[in-house]
RNA sequence: GGGCCCGUGGGGUAGCUUGGUAUCCUUGUAGCUUGGGGUGCUAUUGACUCCGGUUCAAAUCCGGGCGGGCCCA
């Protein structure tokens, strides 16, 4: 299958034969997570947790459903998401009073809650998160981890005293993005919303893009700045030093399991899968060598370095199956592990491991001894050069045009007046979608690709997935 | 939002026009063989998306639901 030409098909087929996701569910739009593709999203969820953490974030848990009267109190994001929300109107035989929402996301879950946990100053900032599905009845055609009804994501919120410390907030989730994504291997563009694109209720949202190798952009991810919008409603109010009550200002963070879609978009190559070390399910995988009647020592050398890999703490697989070496190769790769080892006889008698690498296809030799230090090596070798590579298709994925002529299937940049008509018109026209402004500016002089006057403003638009 | 196409064992398919016995590959299972890039042989399990209609008879024709895919906006 033929990443290139055909992307669409090539990630179909790559979910399926990696056994990431079962389609079959019969609902549509929910699939379901199987034991390879779950064991990434952990590993992701892992480095998400890790982050949050570090930075003083508290995971709670909410629940799944939400009260109607609580849902509509913000009218911007109840007109942003009523027409994709689930409804319980029934419990057993009876009707419900109030119809409960199966939350799409949950700022107005955890509002109420927070306008009783805030009271004073000392409580802030409050900074929470979890990690928990999301429900949202998506009418358009559905995509294993890209375009579901029933969404794996992570949410922070937080609240603050001053809009200054929102802002603070909003760079530190910049820095946590950044460690994710070393992680991850995911390039990516932050550029803020336009009006009519932002978040539901938000003040302002910057959005997470990473190009895919059809040159459409892919969203992973938002930060939105509230200010006080939901304060407001919710009544999340607080007592500063000098007496005086005051609306918070909050801000939340999330991505999704669009993460897993991104690895598989951004790394796959003809062959399949390629994983980043740090969220493969499988770092390593020993591929033992075996002939008439050599069977037992290569299987108790493989055993051991297995062991040792393993007790380093080397996610390690030994496929001791009865198969022939040359379909295990082909099994893994679909797969995406990094790093194949492959132990026989010639190998033992020179105490050397052979490896060969998924990403490059670079093979070599570990002598055994240093097996340990040289497996990290190689990984971290990988890890670094696939996020090397992914940055540069991201950046030469980028086209700066002075046209709408011909436009190419890419990211484009261009000048941009600002002004919402023009927008539209180049998003009605051109079948693009504005993704917005940089949010760390960019110099530019020229013209607005529309209507011709004079801007210093850059914008970036794509066909998003 | 609009248009088009599709639904047959776990996966991929033939059969459908012209209604009557469901094809092949792959996978799975058991055994032998083989083993540094998809070994080979034998045996074997397994399917017409659902509901309704037409008909002596429906995988096949008609309508609808559910599900899958593509294109355009």
């Amino acid at each position: 299958m033929e990443k290139d030409t055909n992307f669409n098909e090539w990630y179909n087929d790559i979910v399926e034969k990696a056994g990431l996701s079962d389609k079959r569910y019969p609902i549509k739009g929910m699939n379901v997570w199987t034991p390879y593709g779950w064991k990434i999203m952990r590993h992701v969820d892992t480095y998400i947790r890790k982050e949050l953490d570090a930075t003083g974030h508290d995971e709670v848990c909410f629940p799944l459903l939400i009260p109607e009267t609580e849902f509509k109190k913000e009218k911007d994001h109840i007109k942003g998401f009523d027409s994709e929300v689930y409804w319980v109107t029934h419990a057993g035989l009876n009707e419900l009073d109030v119809r409960l929402v199966v939350r799409p996301t949950s700022e107005t879950a955890m509002y109420p809650m927070f306008s009783l946990w805030v009271r004073s100053h000392t409580d802030l900032p409050l900074k929470i998160y979890q990690i928990v599905n999301t429900f949202r009845y998506e009418t358009k055609q559905t995509r294993s981890f890209i375009r579901v009804r029933e969404i794996h994501f992570f949410e922070s919120h937080t609240c603050h005293a001053t809009e200054e410390d929102a802002q603070r907030q909003v760079e530190e989730d910049f820095e946590i993005l950044g460690k994710i994504m070393e992680q991850l291997c995911i390039p990516y563009s932050l550029l803020v919303r336009t009006e009519w694109d932002k978040f539901p209720g938000a003040y302002y949202t910057v959005g997470l893009d990473t190009a895919m190798p059809n040159g459409r952009m892919l969203q992973i991810g938002s930060i939105h700045h509230y200010r006080t919008n939901f304060s407001i409603p919710y009544n999340i109010t607080y007592e500063d030093a000098d007496g005086e009550h005051k609306h918070a200002h909050q801000t939340t963070y999330g991505m999704s399991e669009r993460l897993v879609g991104a690895i598989i978009g951004v790394h796959g190559d003809d062959k399949g899968l390629i994983l980043p070390p740090p969220v493969a399910p499988f770092q390593a995988v020993i591929i033992p060598i075996i002939s008439k009647g050599n069977a037992e020592p290569v299987l108790k050398e493989a055993n051991k370095i297995r062991d040792v890999l393993e007790k380093a703490g080397i996610r390690v697989k030994l496929d001791d199956r009865d198969e022939r070496p040359g379909s295990k190769f082909y099994d893994w790769e679909i797969r995406g592990v990094p790093l194949r080892l492959e132990l026989g006889m010639k190998d033992i008698e020179k105490n050397v491991v052979t490896f060969v690498r998924r990403d490059s296809g670079e093979k070599g030799t570990i002598s055994s001894e240093d097996i340990v230090p040289g497996v990290e090596m190689i990984l971290e070798i990988i890890r670094e050069g696939m996020f090397a590579k992914a940055w540069k298709q991201q950046k030469e994925n980028v086209a700066d045009i002075d046209s709408l002529k011909d436009l190419p299937e890419r990211t484009l940049r261009f000048g941009w007046c600002g002004s919402e008509e023009c927008g539209h018109r180049l998003e009605d026209e051109n079948n693009l979608k504005l993704l917005g402004t940089p949010y760390i500016p960019e110099k530019f002089k020229g013209k607005c690709i529309v209507c011709g006057k004079p801007t210093e403003k850059v914008a970036y638009a794509a066909r998003s997935m």
